[in-house]
DNA sequence: AATGAATGAAAGTACTTACTTGCATTTGTG
DNA sequence: CACAAATGCAAGTAAGTACTTTCATTCATT
């Protein structure tokens, strides 16, 4: 149910998908989601909840890095773009009920925070021991992620049958993280 | 009437916005409304082409070029913020409907086609002129654009009441530029 | 087999929505 | 003033919405 539900809401949005229409493709009664949920916004929480793509955040990644700036930034970029790709349905919920839904907005904001916080304390620490020069990290990092976001998005709105998109992934990532590396090093 | 549709559809997105609130806060009577549009899909429509922000393709952009990149990109990216601010419910709209809405989606993905393929014919003419390096300017002209993009959204979809973002708009356009300034000359 | 919990079917409630009809009123223009 | 176009008012239509109620049915566990 919950899943049909992120599909529904992330086709149609949250006004427009109606209740009936996710228990029909869920396969149950319309009362049984109510039964479950109690109503509509409590099952959109649920939803956003549930699949909240909590890999994002795993420490795992955390393992992986070198302290080598270039491997390391394409990691953590190749991980965005390949998590992001994976949960485009709660992407694209994010996307178009963020702005006028501010409870999903404090869900769906902490995804960039964390990153955020996360890339700039790893800059910190590259230049605490003076393998890259000093910056605005807090704003570098935003823009890092920024950039990525940005790419994900356009394949979420416009779409992308085509695959053009997608095809350029390794090359945005490939320029992106040579230019940090360029504007990191001393 | 234009304005206040404009101005309901993005706070509340198309679905949740009313005909009767739009022609309340109108002053107008929900029937002229009406008479005048013929359905609610044709006034969205309507808003969508009037308050298209043409002034990111004017021409008069073209003549404040002077062939000096950094000067160049960062009047690009002011006169991009600038008008993106200037019309942050026309961008509220976008982001929220595009996603689901294919007609508007093929209104709104001219603003970022246009741009994109005039800043990477200024770059081709800028290489042809040996005066920066060569490189695939298409995916260069889309990032720098993106980056804007995403840096408007942010304001958009989680709001900017402290105006923090705002306010960082200058450095981030400066670091910006100047990562491209890096990447482009030879 | 028996009990309790979850599910389903059908019908209905109260409300909102986009949109319409008929007629009166205002408004701009010659 | 006279005419025509635009606007307003009141009421209503048909359909859809989230959500509820009653009762029967399935289902797993003891």
């Amino acid at each position: 149910m919950i899943d049909t539900a992120l599909a529904v809401f992330s086709e149609k949005g949250y006004e427009a998908a109606s209740t009936r229409d996710i228990a029909e493709r869920a396969g149950v009664n319309e009362i049984t989601l109510f039964r479950h949920f109690k109503n509509k916004e409590n099952l959109f929480r649920e939803v956003l909840n549930a699949r909240f793509p909590t890999t994002l955040l795993s420490d795992d990644v955390n393992r992986r890095l070198t302290g080598r700036l270039r491997e390391d930034l394409t990691v953590l970029a190749q991980k965005y773009q390949e998590v992001h790709l994976e949960n485009l349905d709660f992407i694209r919920i994010g996307i178009m009920e963020v702005p006028r839904n501010p409870s999903c907005a404090d869900v769906v904001r902490t995804i960039p925070e964390r990153l955020e916080e996360h890339l700039a304390n790893y800059m910190l620490d590259l230049a605490a021991r003076h393998v890259i020069r000093d910056a605005n990290f807090k704003l570098l990092a935003r823009m890092f992620y920024g950039q990525l976001f940005q790419h994900v998005m356009s394949i979420c709105s416009f779409g992308d049958d085509s695959g053009t998109l997608r095809a350029e992934s390794d090359e945005l990532i490939e320029t992106l993280v040579t230019m940090y590396v360029q504007t990191l090093t001393p």
